[in-house]
DNA sequence: GTCTATATGATGATAGAC
DNA sequence: GTCTATCATCATATAGAC
């Protein structure tokens, strides 16, 4: 919605998001000042609270952004891989900027986020819908005979999901992207354990 | 060192390193105020700045202390199982306040912190330290033919270390220790088939 | 719609009496 | 060792001119 308002997007009120974005992913939520988003956008003060209601309001629309951003990245990681095992390790490779954690997710890192049901819900939504997909890809493997019927496709999903939040804040700790490839080997290994017998993993 | 200065633990000093330890949990780094710490020690102003240079100090101190106690945590949940699935499955259980995040993982995750030599420092060495506990495990388990032999428990140890980190996040996110739970049974689920063949996995 | 004041409150730390 | 001022700074938001 907000995206298709205007055929450009050099209004006011898309660099403000722009600039959060940028910033929340940099500093996270409380550590960013109106101010510096505004500086970032080349507006002044009023015209910030122009547009949005406040810096909450500012942040809800550049969450939602970052939420559809994010399921785009997951379905082109899906998409660009052919076996199941091969999209596992696709959405569990490093991006860019791994040891900034992960754009959405460490948002309810922010004690101010994870207090506001606001700016908490854009979150939750997008990681369920991840999982969600997660899961869609593993029955898929099931369907497709690469993995083990007997395989509890749910759990897994969900456990693959937390490595990938985990692996972030390794690397984040470590200032390195090796702990997010060591976590995405190790489960990558027992993966293979669970094609059906005799088929190999990958 | 700290502990071991006094017999009684009711100095104004340990008090604020009790109520450090606390807050930081709670609230994280940034969020929590000297004014909070001193008010729930029952210090004042001056007193803190007595006894540490500044909140940076004070925070060093109780993450060192934290640091302590998740090394023994750890080893005590080793130490009640008896296989070495067992001893991951006690590994990735939940703690009592799973959704408020791991006491000293998520410090890292504060900008302030993040970017201190100082207060990085205990939570890299912790957390080298368990990874490299984990792995003792996994060998072992080798060792004992309860792993096939051709695991790579280096990269496996920092998997499970990342699902609970990940875990932690997302219980947090949904407010629940649910997503906690099912992180540990996907994970269980796979590392039952890394038993040698033959060798039921738990 | 955008700008420049300005208000209000909290934070982290210091000064100096006791 | 502990206390009560006090300070400089910043953060979020508002007011009102243009």
């Amino acid at each position: 919605m907000a995206r298709s308002n205007t055929g450009k997007g050099g209004d006011t009120g898309e660099r403000l998001i722009d600039s959060m974005r940028e910033l929340l992913w940099e500093r996270g939520y409380t550590a960013t000042s109106p101010a510096a988003v505004q500086q970032r956008a080349g507006a002044g003060q009023g015209s910030m609270y122009h547009h949005f209601r406040n810096k909450a309001g500012l942040a809800l629309a550049a969450e939602r952004r970052m939420g559809e951003d994010l399921r785009e990245e997951v379905e082109q990681r899906f998409a660009a891989a052919a076996t199941t095992h091969q999209r596992i390790e696709a959405y569990l490779a490093p991006d860019a900027h791994v040891t900034r954690g992960c754009r959405l997710g460490r948002l309810i890192q922010d004690e101010e986020v994870a207090g506001s049901e606001e700016l908490r819900e854009p979150i939750v939504e997008t990681y369920a819908w991840i999982q969600e997909r997660i899961r869609q890809v593993l029955d898929e493997g099931v369907a497709r005979g690469e993995l083990r019927a007997d395989v509890d496709t749910e759990s897994l999903a969900v456990s693959i999901l937390a490595i990938r939040q985990g692996a972030y804040a390794l690397a984040r700790l470590a200032r390195s992207e090796e702990p997010f490839r060591q976590a995405g080997r190790g489960i990558a290994q027992l993966l293979a354990l669970a094609a059906p017998e005799g088929a190999p993993g990958s």
